[in-house]
DNA sequence: CTGCATGCAAAAAATTTGCATGAGG
DNA sequence: CCTCATGCAAATTTTTTGCATGCAG
């Protein structure tokens, strides 16, 4: 694996020609923004980040970027409780999970194989064919647990 | 067993006068429409059932109740999709996830208790206090396997 | 050049909140 | 009675959309 994790620009580019979209400043910034990000960004923090750079870019082309990172497979989008969706970058070959921590907010990421095997059969056994799924586990994170019950 | 699946009221009471709420006419009518409806119903349906019976309901009304309903315990609450927040009845023995047909929307419920205890297990070795979780699983049902790859 | 993309603001959609009035306990 | 709850509408929050103009290919 000689790979940097830089090579974002080519696939997208090959998902812009293959659908006819271009590759636009704009698109370029908003998807370097994120992927350089930590974490997992929501549409502020990455209008933020891109503004600081391109000050006169739009939220609306933020959203309208994200959606077609989405899209393309390059992102995957999650809606932990009840806030604003949040983005992350897709890893093809190993698919992860989240534990938030209803305390911090900490969101870590984790992934299980017996469990997606189990998944899969659970949905061969319904006759239902799976694409995607979505694990969200909630609780108190290690460092929020030895801080005790604070008082909130 | 000898329960009819009716002593929600009784343990709203239970709450309500545990937490000095109170129990009025329209927080019993939409309890009722909420414990009375199959599936996943949203705030929009709920409220239009209700609205039936009690013209004279608000909507604000509605949304302030299921989240009465929510705090103790009597309903939880899901996302799927980007589509707007649904409810259901919730059944303390026994939790169970979702698959959600991307094609035709059908809800499935599902359990498995394999599953529940790896997540036990990833938790804690993360020294994550688990409080609650979340799975759905996105693809298509069976019917609409069957049905093939439609024309959209 | 030609059509997709952008910026801006307005529109939507979902949910929350302020406030005067109503009604449980 | 006294407070909490309600209805209504306005306010918020998040995301989408319309449209004139811009720019990639």
């Amino acid at each position: 694996m000689p790979d940097t994790g830089l090579d974002w620009e080519e696939r997208l580019k090959e998902y812009l020609s293959a659908n006819d979209l271009r590759l636009t400043r704009q698109r370029r910034l908003i998807a370097e923004a994120f992927f350089e990000s930590e974490g997992h960004p929501n549409i502020d923090e990455l209008y933020l980040r891109v503004r600081r750079r391109a000050p006169h870019i739009g939220q609306a082309t933020v959203y309208r970027t994200l959606r077609l990172l989405v899209d393309s497979g390059l992102a995957a989008s999650s809606r932990f409780g009840g806030a604003a969706t949040r983005y992350e970058a897709s890893d093809d070959d190993h698919h992860h999970d989240h534990m938030i921590c209803i305390s911090c907010g900490l969101i870590t990421e984790f992934s299980n194989d017996a469990i997606e095997r189990l998944q899969d059969e659970v949905a061969r056994a319904h006759g239902f064919e799976m694409r995607s799924h979505k694990m969200e586990l909630y609780g108190l994170c290690r460092a929020c647990v030895e801080r005790g019950p604070a008082t909130s």
